[in-house]
DNA sequence: GCCACTTCCGTTAACGTTTACGCTCCCGGG
DNA sequence: CCCGGGAGCGTAAACGTTAACGGAAGTGGC
C-alpha cells in the first residue's frame, strides 16, 4: 500500500537524464532540447507524476500575490467578501499567499485602472467584480493573455477568458423568492413588481427569469409587472417605485434584488401602501434589521458574500497551486432571513467580526 | 517587509545549542535537560516561532489517520456527509491525510465498538456523530485521555471533552420553521404539532423551544401542541401521528424535524388530513422529491449533510496539523427548499454525485 | 588554431524539519 | 581499573524541489 510516489529524481533516473533537465522540461524552461522534452512530458504521463507541494514550497518560497479587485459599496456586502477571502487566505496551510486589496469607492472609470495596475504590478490572480461585464471584458482577455487568472465574483463576464466564477445562483434565489410571496400571499390576487438593477446584466435578467417562471407555475393568480430598473441609484429607485406605488392599486407584493431596499420601503411608506405589500428583499445589512424586524420585510435572501469570498479565493489559489481548478463555476445557494432567524445571522456577524479582530491582533504579536 | 521567520536554526544559534536539542525540548522528546528545555521554549516564545508545515511533512511524511464514526442511515444524509469529507480531505494540499469509514447500520451497539476499534487502532483523530450523547460520552473522554481530538458532526456530546462539533444551528432551524408555518398560515387559528427524535436530544430539544418562541412571539393564534418523539422509528411516527391526526380536529400544521418524513406523510394521507396540513420536513431525500413537488410538503429545512462533513474535516484537520483549532463550535445555517428551487438542489447533488465519481476513477488512474 | 558564443545538460547547494546515529561525560558494578 | 549504560547534546543525512553554476559539445568568425 505504501506507494512511493514518483518523484522528479525518478523521472531522471528512468530516461537516463538529469533531474535538472526533467524540470527544465517540465516548466517550459530554456536550455532542455525539444527531444528529451517530448520524452520527459511523455514519460511524466506514464508514470502519473504529481509534485510534491512542500517540497515546492520549501524551495522556492515566493509568495502569491493576488488583487483583489471590488467596490466599496453602499452596504457591509463587500467588506464581507473581502473578508470571507481573507479569512480563508489565513487558513491556507502553506502561507505563501499575499493579497492586495483594490477598492474602489463606485461603478466607473477606477475599475478599469485597478484591472489595469493589477496586470502592471504582475500578481499571480485577480479577484474580482465585474460591475459592466462588457466593460471589463476586454480587460479580463489582456489578463488572460498574460497568464493571469481571474476570478470573478457575484457577477460573470462570460465568454472572456476569466478561469471561474462563484456567485449565488440566480435559479435559486428568484425561485424561492416567487415561491415564498405566493405562500405568503396565499391564495390573493394581484401585481407584483420586482426591481433590480439592469436587465443588461445576466444574473438579474436570469433572477427575474426565475422568478416569473416560479410565479406563473404555482400562482396563476398574482400577475408579475414589468422589472423596475433602479441602476443602484437609490434616488431612481425611490421615484420609480413611488411612482408604481400609486399607478397600482392591485399590487400586492415587491422584490427587490438590488441594494436599495430602504428607497423602495421609504417609497411604500410613503405612498402609503407598506401594510398592504409584502416585501422580500436581497442581502442583509445594518438598516434593514429593524425593517425585518417590524415585520415591513417579511423575508429577505441573503447572498452570503463571505463565503462567496472563500470560494473564490479556494478556486483561485487551487489552480495557482495546482495548476488545475476543478470547478470553475460555482453557484451557492441563499440564505433565507426572516424575523424569527434574525437573531442567529447577527450574532454570527458580529463573532465573525470579532474573530477577524482578534486575529489581526494575534498577527501583529507575530510580528 | 521581508521577515525572515525564525527557524529552528534560528533558535538553536540564539542559545548555543543544537538544532537537535531545540526539536527535542519543542516535542517532548526525551534526551534534553529541563534547563536547556525551559531556554528553548523561552526563546521560542520571544522569538514567535511558527514551524513550518512544508518542511515538516517533507522531512517526516507521516500520514494522518483519522476515523469517520457514522451511521448507514435511512436517508442518504450520512452519505453525503462522507462524501464532504472525502471532499475536503482531497482538497488538502499536503495529501497526508488518510480516512478509515467506519460505518454502522444503526443506532446501537456497534457504535460503541467503532469508537473502541478506532481508539485501539490508534488513529490521530476522529470524527463522530454521537447517537446518544450520554452513552458515547465516556468513550470520548477515553479518546481525549489517548490525546486522540474528537469532532462530533450533526449532534454534540457536551462535557465530553471532545475538539469541538459542527452541527445546523437549532435556533436557526427551529425558529425559521416556526416563522414560515406562520406566515403560510396567514392568521389562520389551529395547532400545530412537531415531531422528533426524543426530548432528551440536546438540540431537538432546542429546536422546539425555538419553534415555540418564535411561534409565541409572531403568530399567538397557532397553539403548539407536546412534542411526538418518534425515536426515528417508522412505524412509531405513523401511529403516533395518526393518532393525532384523527384525535386534533383544529390541527393545521406539523413540522417533522427527523428523518422520518415520508410516514409522517403517509399517516396524514390515509387520515384524509393532508389537504388541510401545511407541512414543513427536515431534510432532502429521493422520496421526499415528488412530496415537495406535489406541494404536499411546504418547505424542507436542508441541513447541509455535505457542508457539515467539510467543516467538521476541517476543524479536526487544523487541529491536527497546527496544534490549535480557531474555532470549536460551528452552527450552520440551514437551506430552505420549496418547490420553487427544488430543481437547483437536485441539480447540484447529483453534479457532486457525477464529479466524486471522475474524482475517484481519476484516482484510480493515478494508482 | 584560437576565441567567443550558444545549446544542452549534469551537478549541487539551498529550503526547514525530522530522525538516526555518535560523541562525551559521569556514575555504579565488576 | 575497566566496562556498560544512560543522560545530554551535536551532527548529518534524508525528504523533493528550485535555482544557480559549470562543463561539454558544436558553430561561426578572425
Amino acid at each position: 500500500m505504501g506507494k512511493p510516489s514518483t518523484t522528479l529524481r525518478g523521472i531522471a533516473k528512468a530516461l537516463g537524464v538529469s533531474i535538472g533537465s526533467v524540470h527544465r522540461a517540465l516548466h517550459d524552461n530554456p536550455g532542455v532540447s525539444p527531444m528529451t522534452k517530448t520524452r520527459v512530458l511523455q514519460m511524466v504521463r506514464t508514470l502519473g507524476y504529481r509534485p510534491n507541494l512542500a517540497a515546492r514550497y520549501l524551495s522556492s518560497k515566493k509568495t502569491l500575490r493576488i488583487s483583489v479587485n471590488t467596490l466599496k459599496g453602499t452596504t457591509s456586502f463587500w467588506d464581507d467578501v473581502r473578508a470571507g477571502i481573507r479569512q480563508e487566505a489565513a487558513s491556507i496551510l502553506l502561507e505563501n499567499v499575499e493579497i492586495d486589496f483594490r477598492t474602489y469607492p463606485c461603478l466607473g472609470k477606477e475599475e478599469e485602472e485597478a484591472f489595469e495596475s493589477a496586470i502592471r504590478d504582475k500578481v499571480d490572480g485577480i479577484i474580482t467584480f465585474p460591475s459592466r461585464p462588457q466593460i471589463l471584458r476586454p480587460w479580463i482577455r489582456r489578463a488572460s493573455r498574460a497568464r493571469i487568472p481571474v476570478v470573478c465574483v457575484a457577477t460573470d463576464a462570460a465568454g472572456s477568458g476569466r478561469l471561474g466564477m462563484v456567485a449565488i445562483d440566480t435559479l435559486a434565489s428568484g425561485s424561492i423568492a416567487a415561491d415564498l410571496m405566493g405562500r405568503f400571499l396565499n391564495g390573493q390576487e394581484g401585481s407584483i413588481a420586482v426591481t433590480l438593477f439592469d436587465m443588461a446584466i445576466t444574473e438579474h435578467a436570469e433572477k427575474y427569469a426565475a422568478f416569473e417562471n416560479t410565479l406563473r407555475s404555482f400562482y396563476p393568480k398574482l400577475r408579475l409587472l414589468k422589472p423596475i430598473e433602479d441602476h443602484d441609484v437609490e434616488r431612481e429607485a425611490y421615484a420609480k417605485c413611488r411612482k408604481l406605488f400609486e399607478n397600482c392599486p392591485d399590487l400586492c407584493g415587491v422584490y427587490v434584488t438590488t441594494e436599495a431596499s430602504i428607497p423602495v420601503l421609504n417609497a411604500a411608506r410613503d405612498a402609503n401602501v407598506l401594510q398592504r405589500l409584502t416585501i422580500i428583499t436581497t442581502d442583509l445589512f445594518l438598516d434593514l434589521v429593524p425593517q425585518i424586524r417590524s415585520g415591513a420585510v417579511a423575508a429577505t435572501i441573503y447572498q452570503r458574500p463571505r463565503a462567496q469570498g472563500q470560494m473564490a479565493f479556494r478556486m483561485l489559489h487551487e489552480f495557482l497551486v495546482e495548476g488545475v481548478s476543478r470547478s470553475h463555476q460555482v453557484a451557492l445557494a441563499p440564505h433565507l432571513v426572516m424575523r424569527g432567524n434574525l437573531d442567529f445571522f447577527l450574532e454570527r456577524q458580529s463573532r465573525e467580526a470579532l474573530k477577524e479582530k482578534v486575529d489581526q491582533s494575534r498577527e501583529e504579536q507575530a510580528i
